[in-house]
DNA sequence: TCTGAAAGTTTTCATCC
DNA sequence: GGATGAAAACTTTCAGA
């Protein structure tokens, strides 16, 4: 699917704010409500646009810990990538996953309510998974920007 | 502000899918559409609800690159951090960046469209700033996960 | 204070040109 | 791409628990 001008200036729009209108987008953009409605649903059919969330505001729930976990596993079979991905997946405070190259195997950003949790977790996730070879963890300070925003040019 | 079980269930529903319609959350809930919008009302007047957005599938954007890079400042004065601070705020690629303790002072997630912006941030943002002492770049093969999920208990 | 239902308004959707 | 009418969703109001 290629873009043009509009296309990118919507995706920008509805990655920041998507409880807009059709018409109102519409008139950023300088075309009709039906236009707009076109163009969102190829963005869909073409697997561009995947979903759509609300955004809690991490400072105003309470007692979230958010932490940064680095992660490196033995280098042995490739098949404890995928058990330990699994495990990963299982878990819905695992915010975050990235499979990455570098000095580590994995970053993982986990949201918890509570430092106890976040131990629990831990301990589950990194200490007692057999094929963990070593990690790390930093915890988050301040939550400077959070977000899934996506350029397209 | 406290939340009770059909809060904790709407919120977290709405945090995976907000193109639910009201009568259909409320459906879940066992609540009438009208008992829902007031909730939902109130989770955004309290501030815990911050905004609604459409998340674009990065494997369907083309030649989107993912890095997480680790940045340890120099320790002298605080001016440092808020001009640093700044700075990335001041890129839109730079989609998550996060204060953290331990070894190193932030973790920055940047997406760019192809390696030559990458460098090209990462030149602007890590190498010419003044007061960043070391930095690490690790670029994601798989994003196993990504998403802004926050649990409420 | 919170709920459900109904009325009134806006938005979205499908089809027309 | 724009316009239109029907359907759907949202917003407001009101009465009851």
């Amino acid at each position: 699917m290629t873009f043009d001008e509009i296309d990118h200036r919507l995706l920008d729009t509805l990655q920041r704010d998507a409880s807009r209108t059709l018409q109102a987008l519409g008139e950023d953009v300088g075309l009709s409500a039906s236009a707009v409605q076109r163009r969102i649903n190829r963005y869909r059919s073409a697997g561009v646009l995947a979903r759509h969330v609300a955004v809690l505001e991490a400072r105003r729930t309470a007692d979230i810990v958010l932490a940064v976990v680095l992660v490196t596993l033995e280098r042995e079979s490739s098949g404890h990538h995928d058990a330990f991905a699994q495990r990963l997946l299982a878990v819905p405070e695992v915010q975050q996953a990235y499979d990455v190259s570098g000095d580590w195997d994995y970053v993982v950003v986990l949201a918890t309510i509570g430092m106890a949790r976040h131990s629990e977790l831990a301990q589950h996730l990194f200490k007692d998974a057999p094929n963990v070879k070593r990690y790390t963890t930093m915890f988050v300070l301040d939550p400077l920007r959070t977000g899934t925003y996506l350029p397209t040019r």
